[in-house]
RNA sequence: GUGGGUGUAGCUCAGUUUGGUUAGAGCGCCAGGUUGUGGCCCUGGAGGCCGUGGGUUCAAGUCCCAUUACCCACCCCA
């Protein structure tokens, strides 16, 4: 037991695993790049206030999920719980907004919510976070989820599902929230607890109720699609015979819902299997308001954010591609090998080679084991003979040809 | 915050039901043998306050209580 360890929730991404990152962030990058989009890097912490205000007050996020403290100003600061907030704040600050053209943004990076751990989540995770502003058209929210469709499957995704709703507007959405209320309201003892508290919290959130009663009394609820307004409709149905137009497999669930409060209309999100409860891997949507709610100018947007550790969780399952060792392993034989060793490996190095050893001599046998451990491509032996020779005993690991090459000249190497 | 499961060697885990001498295996590590100088095989070795603290008992890895960490699920959410 060590005397110090990783707090709850933290976890070191090793070295075995720290590959798979690279590429799933690489993959992130290229695509992201290909769809015209640039990386903006808000800070990890902003004001309480950003959050309170873009989230919403009545999720548990703000209420009990974040790393918030004071400062020695005695400033209330959070480190970012999502990555929107903090987006949209530095696109009003420096006026990203005013080019002509949409806005087109993402950001990769660590996110905290101090939550319970569990499969596929943690208390610090990451997130790809991919936003599109200034533009209110159904197009952005098809080439979003297009985006976010290309990504997961040029990884590799097993099992990929689009599930996709539209949320209404201001000026539906209401009057849907209400008829919703007062159905359920009529079947309260019939809801489970949570659901009892859901329905003066978030009775949005009953749709989604994992408890097999409560979607019995759902059945007969009022849904979204009836309370749409024209423009709400006309909207999710272009979205929809867009990606129709490219054949992408997306199915309709009148009972998506999002967890935070600012998105309205479109919202998506896509899962996977073998994830356990956390079969969401992206979500998101389209949140008209949000920039406005933060004291800004009328700005729409549409994005969405995906878990990367339940991306890493899926691929760790897919075989792992051969990663290489370095070029060369230096095998010190001797103690004095030691010092003309040193100088050989650094000027291997700067040639651009690269170049694994131990600092303490040992037996040919266990060297030449460690070199094989290492995945090296060729071994450089270097003991009493090497030396009174100024030589080194070079070795290809899978041929094993041997040759001689001078202790002091890199460039033979 | 709620519920369930699990903590034994660096790693993966036996052993706990039915308490009983020095707590095991595989892998890894170290040394040696063999192989043309490593990988396969063989021999030997190091390495554990059995998560922590109490309790029961002649005797606790094993039974009881507490505590802590991790895992899974609920909640919430990507």
């Amino acid at each position: 037991m060590p005397a110090l360890s990783a707090i709850r929730g933290f976890k070191d991404i090793l070295p075995g695993e720290a590959s798979l990152w690279r590429l799933v962030e690489e993959k992130a990058r290229d695509v992201v790049g290909r769809f015209d989009f640039v990386e903006l890097r808000p800070p990890v912490i902003e004001r309480t206030e950003l959050f309170r205000r873009s989230i919403g007050q009545s999720t548990d996020i703000v209420e009990k999920e974040m790393y918030t403290l004071e400062d020695r100003g005695g400033d209330l600061i959070t480190l970012r719980p999502e990555a929107t907030a903090g987006m949209v704040r530095a696109l009003i600050e420096h006026n990203l907004h005013e080019g002509g053209r949409a806005t087109r943004l993402f950001c990769l990076g660590p996110m905290f919510r101090y939550e319970r751990p569990q499969k596929g989540r943690l208390r610090q995770f990451h997130q790809l976070d991919v936003e599109i502003f200034s533009d209110p058209g159904p197009l952005a929210d098809a080439e979003i989820i297009v985006l976010l469709y290309t990504f997961l499957s040029e990884l590799g995704l097993p099992d990929l599902s689009i599930v996709m709703n539209s949320l209404g507007c201001p000026s539906c959405r209401p009057s849907f929230r209400e008829s919703l209320v007062a159905f359920l309201s009529a079947r309260r003892d019939r809801l489970c607890p949570d659901c009892q508290r859901r329905l003066a919290q978030n009775p949005l959130r009953i749709l989604d109720c994992k408890s097999e009663s409560c979607q019995e009394e759902v059945k007969g609820a009022p849904t979204f699609s009836a309370f749409w307004c024209c423009a709400c409709q006309d909207h999710f149905q272009a979205v929809r015979s867009a990606l129709g137009e490219l054949g992408l497999p997306f199915r309709l669930d009148d009972k998506l819902v999002r967890g935070l409060d600012y998105y309205t209309r479109t919202t998506f999100e896509v899962r996977s299997g073998d994830l356990g409860a956390q079969s969401a891997v992206a979500g998101g949507g389209r949140y008209d308001g949000l920039c406005r709610e933060l004291g800004g100018p009328d700005i729409p947007g549409i994005g969405f954010a995906a878990g990367l550790e339940r991306l890493i969780i899926l691929l760790s399952g897919q075989p792992p591609r051969p990663k290489g060792g370095p070029d060369y392993y230096v095998a010190i034989l001797c103690p004095e090998a030691l010092g003309p060793a040193f100088g050989l490996v650094q000027r291997l190095r700067l040639r651009g080679l690269s170049v694994a050893a131990d600092w303490e001599p040992g037996g040919l046998k266990s060297r030449l084991k460690r070199a094989d451990k290492a995945m090296a491509a060729k071994a450089v032996m270097i003991g009493p003979d090497e030396l009174a020779a100024g030589q080194a005993t070079v070795r290809d690991l899978s041929s094993k040809e041997q040759t001689r090459l001078p202790l002091d000249d890199p460039a033979a190497y």
